[in-house]
DNA sequence: AAGACGGGGCA
DNA sequence: TGCCCAGTCTT
């Protein structure tokens, strides 16, 4: 394969078909940033509204390193990996304190940053910057596991450092922003993960050795999947006078800095309930069962059921308990998805 | 090297 | 239902 045949032929096409994605009409090293920091393992429909709304409530590095931390969780609400919101504005403290709020465009001081990897600094340092870099992802091991009929497990330590040497030398000089971003596209649209690849539609199946061997539906080749340990939760929706009481998660681990309804370890009995209530400094005015609910995280999966709680005004003296309106649960509490089925009941 | 860490889309 | 997504960090 030649390098530069490779190049032009990705390079035109990714011309031509290009996706229009908001953070490509300015790609300011700050835009960038925050939209490769998005799409970690993220994709990119799923990035877009978080993307317009979070760069326009938080336009630059300095208004990020200053935001309060439930109005950063609140606008990264939903989308997940949690840890990636805290370590941005983590990065954003530190760039005002030692580089003027600017992003450093060596890969060597990106990979300083928290949250930015391999990958990110590969991306930001070559589409932000034009530095002639990789941005190896998932895509690019798939694509190039196809292009060279590699039936190695893609995921392994070290087909990605070979990878990140293969790729370091096909990266475009010229365009390596460009390039990038044409492999990412390209995986997106013509070489998919899943289901049979657009081969016929590819601009650079003339140097793909699964597409000649006819194997591009037996590569990638990858290791199996762990199994996912399941536990078993009780959800409480508490409501008194019009509000509802939500409880600030622990810093680090799951799920860190959120919101969530009072729950319990396991299926309790409506006896164990009452009492698990009361030991938080709730009295009881009346309980009934919400339907079982499951969410499934990448690891673990939640099972949960859950009982509304009608508990009286004076009952409200314990505290580590925020006492909220539906509107503020709405508008203010970054409460994660696993509890979507319970929000339902804090509606107006 | 393996596990923790979200959530959703698609076959 | 299982896989995978513009991965990173911790153990």
């Amino acid at each position: 394969m030649r390098s530069s045949q490779f190049q032009s032929d990705l390079l035109q096409w990714f011309h031509k078909n290009a996706r229009v994605l908001p953070w490509r009409s300015h790609p300011t090293p700050y835009n960038v940033w925050i939209s490769e920091i998005m799409l970690q393992q993220t994709r990119v429909d799923t990035v877009v509204p978080y993307f317009v709304r979070f760069i326009t409530e938080l336009p630059d590095v300095s208004a990020l390193s200053q935001v309060e931390e439930d109005k950063l969780l609140k606008l990264w609400q939903g989308l997940g990996y949690y840890n990636r919101a805290l370590n941005l504005k983590k990065a954003a403290k530190i760039l005002m304190e030692t580089n003027q709020g600017q992003l450093p465009s060596e890969i060597k001081h990106l990979l300083e940053l928290p949250g930015i990897g391999p990958y990110s600094a590969g991306a930001i340092a070559s589409i932000a910057f034009g530095k002639a870099v990789p941005a190896v992802d998932g895509n690019v091991l798939r694509i190039m596991a196809r292009i060279l009929a590699n039936r190695e497990d893609i995921n392994n330590t070290k087909n990605k450092k070979h990878m990140q040497e293969v790729m370091a030398q096909l990266v475009s000089e010229k365009e390596p922003g460009s390039f990038n971003q044409a492999m990412m596209d390209l995986g997106a649209t013509i070489c998919l993960p899943n289901g049979e690849p657009k081969c016929s539609e590819c601009p650079i199946r003339r140097h793909c050795q699964a597409n000649k061997l006819g194997a591009t539906s037996e590569i990638p080749v990858k290791i199996q999947k762990k199994v996912r340990s399941v536990e078993k939760k009780t959800v409480f929706v508490i409501s008194s006078e019009g509000q509802f009481a939500l409880k600030k998660r622990k810093p680090g681990g799951l799920l860190p800095n959120l919101w969530e309804f009072p729950n319990a370890e396991d299926y309790l009995t409506e006896k164990q309930a009452r009492d698990f209530l009361s030991a938080m400094g709730i009295r009881v005015h009346d309980m009934v069962p919400i339907k079982q609910s499951k969410h499934v995280f990448s690891h673990l999966e939640w099972h949960m059921k859950g009982f509304f709680v009608t508990a009286t005004a004076d009952d409200r003296v314990q505290s580590e308990l925020s006492w909220v309106t539906g509107t503020d649960i709405q508008h203010q509490y970054s409460i994660p998805t696993v509890f979507k089925a319970f929000m339902e009941y804090c509606k107006q």
